[in-house]
DNA sequence: TTAGACTTCCATCAAATGATTGAATCACCG
DNA sequence: CGGTGATTCAATCATTTGATGGAAGTCTAA
């Protein structure tokens, strides 16, 4: 059996996945709450009705979008993990930082929408957010902070939190920061990689023998 | 002169008063967008129409919320740093983060309502921002990490932007993170306190001859 | 061609929401 | 007292917004 959302994704072109797309993007620029179904109906350019006909509701949709957001980072970070296989930790952290800060800066939706569903509330409930420690336990064995999924503590999820936070954050707050520091673009995105490689590279590396 | 926000801070018990401290705390919770004047007035026990006449309106009140906001979290900082004033840099970290943790627990609405500016969008307009980058050039300073407030540069501000935005992440992340880590309020304070100086005091101190 | 499904849009509804008006109430001062 | 201004609230308005119904269009298979 497919889910709607596979569906959808199967064929890019269609409707469904065009309506989708649109949905990540505005719903991660003004939030739940901040987004109205018109607005995403005309950025695609179709009227209301035909959203609801293919998605049922504002929730609905919005709950696919906050699955699909999910599903292409845990994607994304199963990548990074396999490149990063064997080596050093300090180089691991590195790479996966400037993996992980390129592929998000590409699709900044899906910081945004993480942080929203971290920091906001929705005046409707939803619960689906059981990705999350899993996604954590990942990282925290990819970074040799754990064995196994399974009996992370919680002092390491806390870490890898701080990890992924830190880099989500640069790349949702990047039209608030840019605009602050004078910087263009390019030079942001290089920032970026600096700052988080000089903040966490040291903290992770500090007892290891080299 | 004075400003109507300082006007209504002389009187706590004012209704102006209650009504901005219930406003911090209500759009902090859901945002500009996700908050509605009912929300307020129905939590202070007012009319929407007493809270539209000390306040204008929806957005006068929010801009009001977010300098009061503002200035709170710079008067805490300039508190803070006369505790640190002359330590040795790694003890200066540790206890800026205790303390400031230890606030912004007490209003994680401050925490809130910045990351809010930082990561959402409006669909209005609005433009007092300017009170940041001072902020992040008084926090260089006090780090040792600019000799004056002007000119700070861009490396330098981004390096204090990860440390204030990590802990804001935590504080208003809080009814996030703390059901998946299964921890009680407690724990999770001393979580985060131990998480902030594993990650950014090795950062800082590095290249620090003791 | 046609029957039937799938899709899209126009018109419209009901509820929510920001805002205003005018009357009642209160507080203070002569 | 009485009056004057400040405060509060009930009633109401206009707009926005999520949602729906039904007509019209499109496509496929027989």
């Amino acid at each position: 059996m497919t889910t709607p959302l596979e569906k959808a994704r199967q064929d890019p072109e269609s409707m469904k996945a065009r309506i989708l797309d649109v949905a990540r993007r505005i719903f991660g620029e003004y939030g739940f709450h901040g987004t109205t179904t018109r607005m995403i109906a005309q950025e695609v350019g179709i009227d209301i009705s035909t959203l609801h006909y293919h998605w049922g509701g504002k929730k609905d949709l919005y709950e696919s979008v906050v699955v699909d957001i999910n599903k292409d980072l845990r994607q994304k970070l199963s990548e990074v993990e396999k490149v990063i296989h064997g080596l050093p930790l300090s180089e691991r952290l590195a790479i996966s930082i400037d993996l992980t800060t390129d592929y998000l800066f590409d699709h900044p939706e899906v910081s945004n929408l993480i942080l929203y569903r971290y920091f906001g509330k929705t005046r409707c409930e939803g619960n689906f957010d059981a990705i999350v420690p899993e996604f954590t336990a990942d990282i925290a064995r990819s970074m040799g902070l754990a064995r196994d999924k399974k009996n992370v503590p919680p002092e390491t999820t806390m870490k890898v939190l701080a990890v992924m936070n830190s880099i989500h954050n640069f790349i949702s707050g990047e039209s608030f920061f840019r605009p602050m520091l004078k910087v263009d673009r390019e030079r942001y995105i290089a920032l970026v990689k600096e700052t988080l490689k000089f903040i966490h590279i040291p903290a992770f590396t500090q007892n290891e023998a080299t």
